[in-house]
DNA sequence: CTAATCATGAGGTTAAGG
DNA sequence: CCTTAACCTCATGATTAG
């Protein structure tokens, strides 16, 4: 067994992932399996046992070199409780693993001392700036907060279950790095080990593989770590910073997400209460700009504007960080957990989301957030217009539906339909209703509640008296702006899952509409996370040619979506496939870019899944094992900016 | 083995009401 | 200004059918 505490913890916390029934009786084989497929990626269901197990043997097998500052001096409870603590004191969780396994965790002093330093330690100007109002300010009584914190967090010093939950939380991120870490670098010589160390100390420090590779890309392979770490931590803590400043606010901020993640300790929760409300409006009295906690929706969702509505803004400056080429439009849901949106700002150049609801454009509402360098003006969108309407849309419901259902329009597609059995169960809950009464007009308002209701929460349509049924695939396609049949071929369930992520077309074009001047020769396209091909469907149906479309996705089903219709609508250019976005690799791009010219446009909306309403399990946000994504559409935007010079 | 089928709320916003 | 209620959500995991 690994002798590491730290590491014991993480094959532990691995194990608990993926057997929670039996934690607590791991054996000592759990280096034995050999699992070398890793598959980490977008949309398709994870093998999380074949990853995790191979992540204890990664670990084991890294253990003495990665790994072994981590575990030598301390319990692990020891190392957990002044973890934490300085985590809720508001520092990235990542800084300060970093700075306990440099400096051990035996001087709280110099601990602080040194996260302190770290932050000053910061060159980026705009976020140096936060640095020195958010940490630098409140030295003289962090001191006093700590040790009042260390009081009265005291119980928290054997709450092993929430120790085991951050670095659980950790895992997966550990599991990505350490595995591809081997599979990089297991041909290398010491010359390029020593070149990508930095991403190897980066990712153990915690940060996620994404980051470390977007931190890597946007300072270069040369600069030391401690730049890169200032990097990912500037990034952290702005974000952080931006949402609530000093100690006490912030405070409130993890007690918070402790809160909702899972029932902690109540006695934490009740010093929470205290804080409650006082803190925010102080800083919002001095703070001179509004509060950006939280990116308020605009309502209507129109964004920067839509068809046939007063338009609202066609202006907008945008950094300089921001400029293209290339072009870039990335797409991701609307309402996500708090603060991600303002995390995916932040990364993106600190551009402005443009919040839309696809309901001004089809048939069916989409609230999603788009962010975009593309220009504002002269937009116009793809002819015909769409249905805007059910009944313009799925005429043949017409004849069923009844006066008592108001709805005009569909909610928001999702991957899964309503069943069989709610569509009898509803079809016997009219019949009953209509057998009772004695005339055969209209159901008990009771049962008309409960109709309305299921109908709008699984976006069931009309398709007899007393019938409701899902929407047919073909259905789906058409409000969605793609092709009948687009996705035909695949099966059932994978026809609504992918339709079901992907963007709305008519509203996406409508955005790209702006490329079509720009480009009239055609342009090369990056297309992340691609799935049925959305974007591609878009800009053909813009009319702005194709000359090279590099598609990055992992499922094959929708790989041959793409590729079918790429062929069925004679495209001249030319379309390379990608399955993972890891292999995106800067390399890679220096090859597309120097045989393509470059790319006008780098487009893709990365995985929702931890972030969509929808998900019961596993809305764990941006740094949930699917929606971490988001950072390698960074990394890889970030490479192509680097890369043709544009950074 | 793949594919289909079904049950499983929380979390957040908007709107209404007082 | 507050509280309360209505509303909606790019899903996951277990189970069954083929």
């Amino acid at each position: 067994m690994d002798s590491n505490p730290f590491n014991r913890l993480l094959s532990a916390a691995a194990y608990r992932v993926v057997y929670p029934e039996s934690f607590g009786q791991m054996d000592d084989n759990s280096s034995s399996v050999g699992s070398d497929t890793i598959d980490w990626n977008t949309d398709d269901e994870l093998e999380i046992a074949n990853n995790i197990s191979s992540s204890s043997s990664v670990s084991m097998s890294t253990n003495g070199t990665v790994l072994s500052e981590f575990g030598e001096s301390s319990s692990s409870s020891n190392y957990s409780s002044k973890l934490h603590h300085f985590i809720k004191m508001g520092f990235p969780q990542a800084m300060v693993a970093k700075v306990i396994a440099e400096i051990g965790d035996h001087d709280i002093d110099a601990i602080l001392d040194t996260l302190l330093s770290y932050c000053y330690l910061d060159e980026t100007p705009h976020q140096e700036q936060e640095l020195n109002d958010s940490f630098v300010k409140p030295e003289s009584n962090f001191e006093s907060d700590f040790s009042d914190l260390d009081d009265s967090c005291s119980d928290d010093q054997s709450n092993y279950s929430s120790l085991m939950q951050r670095i659980t939380e950790m895992v997966p991120v550990q599991v990505y790095y350490m595995t591809s870490f081997l599979h990089v670098f297991q041909e290398d010589n010491n010359e390029s080990f020593e070149k990508d160390d930095s991403l190897v100390c980066l990712i153990d420090m915690g940060y996620s593989h994404g980051e470390a590779s977007a931190a890597i890309a946007r300072c270069g392979k040369d600069v030391p770590l401690s730049e890169l770490v200032d990097f990912i931590s500037a990034a952290h803590i702005s974000k952080q910073a931006d949402a609530e400043f000093d100690a006490l606010t912030y405070k409130e901020e993890v007690s918070k997400k402790d809160k909702k993640r899972k029932s902690q300790k109540g006695n934490f929760l009740m010093k929470k209460k205290n804080l409650e409300k006082k803190p925010k409006r102080k800083r919002n009295n001095e703070d001179e700009d509004e509060d950006e906690d939280v990116l308020h929706l605009p309502n209507p969702m129109i964004g920067f504007g839509v068809p046939h509505e007063p338009f609202r803004n066609v202006h907008r400056t945008l950094p300089d960080a921001a400029i293209g080429p290339p072009y870039f439009y990335y797409e991701n849901v609307a309402l996500t957990p708090k603060g991600v949106w303002n995390t995916i700002k932040r990364f993106l150049y600190e551009i402005e989301p443009e919040f839309v609801d696809s309901k001004f454009f089809c048939a069916a509402a989409r609230k999603r957030g788009y962010i975009h360098n593309l220009p504002l003006t002269n937009r116009s969108p793809i002819q015909p217009l769409p249905p805007r309407t059910i009944f313009e849309a799925l005429p043949g419901t017409k004849k069923w539906w009844p006066s008592w259902d108001k709805r005009e329009q569909l909610n928001c597609i999702l991957t899964c339909i309503g069943s069989a059995q709610l569509t009898d169960r509803i079809r016997l809950a009219l019949e009953n209703s209509n057998s009772n009464s004695k005339s055969e007009c209209e159901p008990s308002e009771q049962v008309k509640k409960f109709v309305i209701n299921q109908c709008k929460k699984w976006n069931m349509v009309w398709t007899g008296k007393t019938k409701v049924a899902p929407l047919e695939p073909d259905e789906i396609e058409l409000i969605m702006g793609y092709p009948i049949y687009h996705t035909r071929g695949a099966s059932r369930a994978e026809r609504y899952k992918g339709l079901g992520n992907a963007f709305q077309v008519d509203t996406v074009a409508y955005h790209l509409s702006v490329l079509k001047n720009l480009y009239p020769h055609g342009i090369n396209v990056l297309s992340l996370f691609s799935g049925i091909g959305g974007a591609e469907v878009a800009l053909h149906r813009l009319g702005i040619p194709m000359k090279n479309v590099v598609s990055v996705e992992k499922s094959v089903v929708c790989q041959n979506i793409l590729q079918d219709w790429w062929e069925q609508t004679n495209q001249k250019g030319n379309l390379i496939h990608v399955s993972d976005v890891e292999d995106v690799t800067v390399e890679k791009l220096e090859e597309w870019i120097g045989c393509f010219g470059g790319f006008d446009l780098v487009i893709g909306g990365s995985p929702c899944n931890n972030l969509a309403g929808g998900n019961r399990k596993t809305r764990d946000g941006l740094e949930g094992e699917h929606s971490w994504l988001f950072y390698d559409y960074f990394r890889i935007l970030d490479g192509v900016k680097s890369i043709m010079g544009t950074n």
